[in-house]
Order: structure tokens, then sequence, then C-alpha cells
DNA sequence: CCCTATGTTCCATTATTTGGAACTCAATTT
DNA sequence: AAATTGAGTTCCAAATAATGGAACATAGGG
């Protein structure tokens, strides 16, 4: 049976019900029973039964018309994902404070795999609900908490990482090869901060740092994000010190108290 | 093996790995791997395997301690969850409207078995952060969302949930056995509306109504809450009848926009 | 009425999980 | 320093659950 030395892992029954879930999770509107079963690839009965195994755990939930999509499960576990998520709650003042000094959107993110997890935002605007983006998964390679994040972990395993990339073009600055993220890298690394150039969104740029986190196997960052007809290059260069210390911040805070005990 | 005809379900593997990720998410603080081999009373090989499944899967996460606890990829699953619930879309505006009237705090929330799971929240406060609630389960019995949906269920699906439920005394004046949970159940059937007399938090009052989803098997509710130094059984009277009709507008809403099609 | 698309069920075969026991590695205790 | 305890990890034959091909059901057209 081989295990596939590529990917590596096998989780057995629990990653290929997994795999299914993130299937109808990453789709945007809900599936039919047949759209996944295309999809998937798998033989009608497997995907019917793990179907309706998900279903039964709430994970995923079934419309009247026979459509799946993402269950109220996962709001409650996530829920207490996010409470226990103490490294949030320590950055917390920070990244008011650095709201505070810059007037835009402040964002705390993490590492995970390829992609960077949004733990936290702060923003002035009620009007965009503060959910909508937390919990979200971005890639690494057009985001400036990802960069940064990346400009941490040691080189070969940065490079190890980039290599595994799958680039899309989100906009015409995109970063879109390995070649040229391992450049910037170099730049993030001398310069201690990372720019996001309308990279993933039109219209948004951002500064970020790398937020040092020993102990804890994971690479974060701090960032302040703006809409790029008022915020200038001049602008974002002119926060980059704060943003770098509010990293600092942060990361000492962690330091002291996730590091000892916890 | 014969099933356990009591509970019924028999989700096979998956069954068993959500149960030890609920025991896991469940707990306040991380859980070292004796911890949870002792409280799942599973056999030690068993368990470790199936943790380093989770862990490999991105649902846990252990730290350098090894204590387990919630993972990351759980955020990212709920994040899509809770955007595809398009109920929580259609209601929003509606729940606005009765925060802009009664000036408290409004939930929206519907049952999952014997839980309400908060899936909205509009207050005026921000220092109390939002997310803090989304996607927590409280009790059916406690609460007034819990209570008011309950009211809508045919009145057998309503006791059998009811003889199912485990009481557990939050206050002094927690509702603590089925027999005046339905005696309260029909005072709300007439009634239309539910109250919460600091029955799961001391000094928090609420009133909440029942929201009818036609076709989605799911009873939800609305409620407003408040401290009770603030909220007296006066005002929790007289707000009784904008949360129904606020109720009723959010039912409406949703027959139409996820009735006929969808 | 037949045809097709879609969703559901069945069951012998096959692969995965199980769980008891043995193993490692530190931190105490004797 | 040797023995003991406690915590975490690994192993593998036996038990159990998942697989997937095919048959069955149901609904909408043409």
């Amino acid at each position: 049976m081989a295990v596939d030395k590529a990917k590596g892992r096998d989780t057995g029954t629990l990653g290929k019900a997994m795999r299914l879930l993130d299937l109808v999770a990453e789709a945007d509107l809900p599936l039919r029973f047949s759209d996944i079963l295309a999809r998937s690839g798998e033989p009608r009965g497997t995907v019917h039964r793990q179907l309706t195994h998900l279903v039964e755990e709430g994970l995923l939930e079934i419309g009247s018309d026979s459509t799946y999509r993402p269950g109220l499960r996962l709001l409650s576990l996530a829920a207490r994902a996010w409470a226990s998520a103490d490294f949030r709650e320590i950055a917390a003042p920070a990244l008011r404070a650095l709201h505070e000094e810059t007037g835009e959107t402040v964002h705390l993110g993490v590492l995970r795999g390829t992609d960077v997890i949004y733990l936290d935002k702060v923003e002035s605007r009620q009007s965009v609900r503060m959910h909508s983006q937390i919990g979200k998964a971005s890639p690494l390679y057009c985001t400036g908490i990802g960069k940064a994040a990346l400009s941490l972990l040691p080189k070969e395993e940065a490079s190890r990482l980039i290599a595994g990339l799958d680039f899309h073009r989100f906009t015409p600055s995109t970063i879109t090869s390995a070649a040229a993220l391992e450049e910037e890298l170099e730049a993030i690394r001398m310069a201690g901060h990372a720019f996001d150039r309308e990279e993933h969104e039109e219209g948004i740029r951002c500064v970020a740092a790398p937020i040092r986190l020993s102990g804890s196997e994971r690479a974060a960052g701090v960032s302040v994000t703006g809409p790029a007809f008022r915020v200038g290059r001049d602008r974002l260069e002119h926060w980059a010190d704060a943003v770098k210390r509010t990293a600092a911040r942060i990361g000492e805070e962690a330091a002291l108290r996730l590091g000892p005990r916890h």
C-alpha cells in the first residue's frame, strides 16, 4: 500500500473524513451530493457514508434539498479554540495600542503550514463585521504577516516551505515564483519588516513585523493594513517602526507569560 | 458488539475521534496525556494514536510540555461555517434594530441537541469582546432563547429532549427539574415569549422569543439581555412585544429568502 | 412510458483500529 | 548508585470498521 512519501502523513480514516469536510467548507456555496462526489473522486458508497457520519457528528449540515454545508458544531469547537488561545489574549493590548497610534486596521496572525491564520483584528469602523476575518486562512506568500513570519524560520525550513508552495496570482503585484519570494525574504530579514503592496487584494496595503515566539514552535506576526488611497509607501515606511515595536512587545509578553510555566 | 440502542448513533472511528476532541476542547485548561487517558477511559495505545492523528490533522495542538489544546484548524473551519450561515446574515438587520430600540444586548441563537448555540450578538459596549460569545454553547433549560426555541417544537419532541436533560444548578433560580421546565414551557407557549430570570448567571436577565424556521428543521430564538440592576421585570415585560416582532420578522425574511430556492 | 440523473442501501472483501504489553527516559526515593 | 515510580511512546496479532461495486429507489423530463 506504501504511504505516499511525498506527502508523508497518514491519518487514516480521520484524515479522509477531514479532507471531505474541507472540500465542503472550502466551497463558497452549498454543494450537492454529486458535486462532492465528483470533486472527491472517491466511489459513491464511500462518499455517501462519510458524509452521513459527518452530518451525524454535526460537522456538516444537510439542507432540505440535500445540499451540504459546514455544521454548527464547528462553531462551538472553534469558540473554545479561540478562547484558549492565550497568545491572542496576551497580544490584545498591544494591538489596540498600535491601532490607536496608526488609526488603521491591525491584524494578528500565525503561520499554519503554508497559510496565515488570522487570530485577531482591531479596526475602527464597525461596518465590516469583526468575525468575518477571524480564523480566515490566507496564503503565506502574498500577505505581510505571512512573509514576516516566514522570515523568522530557519532558512532551510523556509526554503522547504517555499518549495512546496503553489503560487496563485491574485493581483498584478502578487509574487508568483519561489525565486522572487526568496529574494524578497532576504530583504525582509534585513529590514525586520515586510510589506504587502497590493499583492493579495488590489487597493490594500500593509506593513507587518514578525513575532518571535520562543518555546512555541510557531511563527507569528502583526500588521497594519489600509486602503491604498489613504496609505502611501511613505506612510507604510513610517509605521514600520511602530509595528516592529509592537511585535517585540508581544513577543516579550508571551515569553514572560507562556514561557516559564504553562 | 451491539450498538447502544439508547443513544443510537454509531459514527464509527470518526465519532470516537470527535469524542476525544470534545474532551480536550471542553476542558478549560490544557490537558496532559495522562489526564486525557484517565478521562477517556480508553486504553493507552488507542488514546495515544488518536491524539496523534488529531494533532496531525491540526484539530489539536500539542505544547512543548506535551499538553493538548484545540487546534487552529478548527478556527479556519468555523470561519467558513459562520460565513455560510446565511440565516445569521438575514437576521442581522433585525437584530440591530432591536438593539437600537432597547439599548441592551441582543442575541441570536439556535438549538443544537440540548444546547443553544449563539450565532450572533449586538451590543453597544465594545469592552466585552464580541467573539467571546459567538459559537458558545449554553444549556437549553436556563437560557431565554433555549426555552423559547423549545416551545416551538412539537410537544412530544420537546418532552423527549427534556427527559434527556441533565440539570445543573447555576444560580438559585435555575430550573432543575423536568416537571418545572414542562410547566414553564406551557406558560411560554401561551405567552409567546420566555424569560431568563437570573437562571444561568446571577445578575443577568433576558426576554426571548422563538423564531419559526419553516423548512429548516431548526428551532431558533432572539433575546434582549441586560443586568438585573438596570433591567427590572417591568422592563422585560415591556420589551416582550418588540422581541416577538423581531422574531417574526426574522422568521418571515428567512422563509422568503431560504425557503423557495437555496 | 421509458430514460436519465440523482440520491440511497447492501454486503463480501480489504484495510484500519484496537488494546494489552513491552519499552524508553526522567525524576524521585532508598 | 541502584531501584522505583510516573509519564510518554511503540508494537503487533486479533477484532472491527471502511471500502466500493453493484443493485435499488425516486424524481423529472422528453
